[in-house]
DNA sequence: ACACGGTATATCGATCTGCGATATACCGGG
DNA sequence: CCCGGTATATCGCAGATCGATATACCGTGT
């Protein structure tokens, strides 16, 4: 994932955009890739993504569905949507606590 | 960070997880890893918390404050805290829009 | 027919990051 | 005086990122 801000580096996983990606429903990976950095801003590339694709397959986090033409979709598993779930509700609960923490004391 | 779901992974960054904490207010590296664990719910190690110390103060996100005893507390820059909060509202964004989708199609 | 750009997947290698293990040292309580 | 907690620091492996590169198919325009 390329910052958008530039130098400062990177603050967020991409296997998690990955698979929010996924949760809206089944894409292949160049789908994602447009997806994430529609609802990212930053650039995902090819590496970062096979590379993840890969990884979250063999975790058992998402599945590979029926290649249509050169398409390779794939889809999360029960575990993927969990841990998904789980992820974004603590992601949401850090953001909260600390935007807070930013408007008190910030 | 390690995972408290185990063998699955990770999914967020130690060093926005820092920041977070700084945003607080000053802080020494010690009582950031115990504030981390309290937020998080990971444990974060000291190899990862004083390499990504170094990471943001050379990168100009916070800087060191005059050290205490043994203590060397750290505070948000300028720049810190826009990033911060810029991260922290993109997530936020990111983890309802998420969540919408589990809900919709999942 | 041909060039071009977009779609689509895949891999390599350098670089960065995570993170447990390990080390050092100070401090207070029992 | 030992032990556990506080506090910082570094080493080295493993893992992840990511740009570059490669391949190939497809549709459009000329």
């Amino acid at each position: 994932m390329t910052d958008p801000l530039g130098e400062i580096g990177r603050f967020a996983e991409p296997s998690l955009f990955i698979l929010a990606s996924l949760g809206e429903g089944p894409k292949h990976g160049y789908a994602i890739m447009a997806d994430v950095e529609a609802i990212s801003g930053g650039h995902l590339g090819p590496g970062t993504l096979y590379a993840a694709l890969a990884r979250l397959e063999r975790r058992g986090l998402i599945e590979a569905l029926e290649p249509e033409d050169r398409r390779r979709p794939y889809r999360l598993t029960g575990l993927g949507a969990g841990t998904l779930r789980t992820q974004l509700q603590g992601l949401s609960e850090f953001a909260k606590t600390g935007l807070q923490r930013l408007g008190d004391a910030g």
